[in-house]
DNA sequence: CTGAAAGCGCTTACAG
DNA sequence: CTGAAAGCGCTTACAG
């Protein structure tokens, strides 16, 4: 005996109203072809009893399960709770749920987490790839969220166009030697907003990068990333690649007696939770998440709704990247007179 | 017609060797009632065909949909993440999928979001509650992470030994005066913390308690905490409640130019992302997710699969506190001797 | 050890 | 406008 669910189903409702199932369920579904008398006797009754209807009956009746997946390159990526919370949200309102799936660690684990979820029966799934993934197309309509200069991308934000957003603010607070910090020089990420800062910097300025990962290979994991030094020798503005970096290059400056914006200007990306909490808050360049999770559910529905058949393609929408947006806060004001004009001024006094 | 699944499914198996779908349905699933050789061979063709089993079927026949609800307050805190990396990790090996659901907004959304997760089939779920929700039985088992003292709680790290570790840390260090610092005066977690931490403090150490929450209702959201002054008062530690609030006054301390660990220390709670990234690292005491995610999925899962009908309740576990572990680094150090002492010292020399 | 049959709850052509 | 019937894919008593 299959272990009964506790609620009533449909024909509990049909014989106790004596009415058939058929009728009961084209009354529920509202498709329209019983007269509205006996839908809204039905509805009414249905609501009394607290029906809820069965997603299994549903599933293996229409071939669709009504959930989505969301595989993330790791879940304790800080940006998690934002896409998550975004996906979620528009999927809710088009009435799917989302299955998590973790692919914490290697290629291997995000194949076999995508695989997870074909098995849980997904409609449709959400990636957010891993550095250099190629997620190639399944048994699922998939909608890829990277950036746009990554092939196969279906929609992120424009991370070219927030580096230069960036680089419009520093250069309107007239800092002239920018240090851009980022973490991982294979993140397709990271080096659009690095080329968006670089091809935004106007004439006269000049940019250095700096790859924490390679710094640390050589330094140790934790190792200071030398900005004062830096500092010295004349960077007044530390545009990191990610709101982490931003913090730690905030703090190491703070600790190492160097004045957040007075002396340097830091600025970071991705509004994180912490962003405006710390002091001085961060300047930073957010995504629209709710937009870009709108367009990439929108569009997953659109190939799953039209293909029949289950069929294994990425989808594409019509806006493939959206705007960043800037936030200032604290952290970045006017760059100080370098200490040459500094000089001049004192003599000036 | 039912929109086709695209891969084969028991009875193509069944035709195509020549042997009933009941027979391939018990090689499959192991139950040992098919001769091994048979059993094998039918495995063998089965991985062949790529054959993947309907969820949808299986769960309108059983009456379980292998899938666990996770609703959790608010996906933007920042724990977030290693809850649901946790959860997910333990139901996975279990062989559960994980529905996210998330209830920001009021104990309204929280419900809301349950019943959603009811409707989708969730054979059970783990519920992160709001501050001072109770989470009332539905219709399937749940359990709840929030704090021990928190009545129907399942299980949760514990919050005050957590508390106690970071007071005996700091009285080891020497430092007598501690101002702990706290989000929301209504969280059961952070009143925990908090409770433990002055239990914990040592003979001739005083707390005094700052509820931001509290502070920003009359100075404004953002205000700055007057650590300064509090250092000045002849506070030398500072204990957050959470690494959030540790993060916000080891800046505000760092802008105000007082050294940490120099001239005071800044502890936290959850080793959060940016703990050791910051500078100086923060001491902080860390919660085993993964074991407290082990201990409430596998409560849970014990209650399904005993209970022959989805009953509604909360289920319990052996352990309902997992110890917390004491994390140090550079963000505390050794109290600097007091005003007084150190001009005795001064006359010493 | 193997198979025929029932049935989980639903939706959808089809017939009346 | 309403109903009888088929069937989605699976598992599980039951019979042989």
């Amino acid at each position: 005996m299959a272990s009964s669910r506790p609620g009533p189903n449909l024909s509990r409702i049909a014989t106790s109203l004596g009415v058939s199932v058929a009728t009961v369920s084209n009354a529920l579904s509202g498709k329209g072809r019983v007269s509205e008398q006996l839908a809204e006797k039905i509805r009414e009754h249905a609501a009394e009893l607290g029906y809820i209807p069965s997603q299994a009956g549903r599933a293996l009746r229409t071939g669709r399960s009504g959930v989505l997946g969301l595989v993330l390159p790791d879940i304790a990526n800080p940006l998690f709770p934002k896409i998550a919370q975004a996906i979620e949200f528009a999927a809710k309102s088009a009435d799917y749920g989302v299955l998590i799936a973790d692919s914490r660690g290697d290629v291997t684990a995000q194949t076999e987490a995508i695989n997870r979820l074909i098995e849980r029966g997904v409609d449709g799934m959400v990636v957010v790839p891993r550095r250099a993934t190629r997620i190639s197309a399944s048994s699922c309509p998939v909608a890829v969220i990277d950036t746009a200069s990554t092939p196969g991308n279906t929609v992120a934000a424009d991370h070219w166009q927030g580096g230069q957003q960036i680089a419009a603010h520093l250069a309107g607070l007239g800092h002239k030697r920018i240090l851009i910090i980022g973490n991982n020089p294979e993140s397709n990420v990271q080096n659009d907003r690095a080329g968006g800062i670089r091809s935004g910097l106007a004439k006269g300025m000049s940019s250095e990068m700096l790859w924490i990962e390679r710094l640390e290979q050589t330094a140790g994991p934790g190792c200071r990333l030398g900005l004062a030094r830096k500092a010295a020798e004349g960077f007044t503005a530390f545009a990191a690649l990610s709101d982490l970096q931003a913090l730690r290059a905030l703090t190491e400056l703070q600790q190492e007696g160097i004045n957040v914006p007075a002396d340097v200007s830091v600025t970071g990306f991705d509004d994180l939770i912490w962003s405006p909490v710390v002091t001085p808050a961060l300047t930073t360049a957010r995504m629209d998440m709710d937009r870009i999770a709108e367009i990439a559910i929108s569009a997953l529905l659109k190939t799953i709704l039209e293909s029949g058949t289950r069929e294994g393609v990425i989808v594409t929408a019509e806006t493939d990247r959206v705007p960043m947006q800037l936030i200032v806060r604290q952290s970045s004001g006017p760059a100080r007179p370098a200490k040459e004009n500094l000089t001049d001024g004192e003599l000036a006094t």
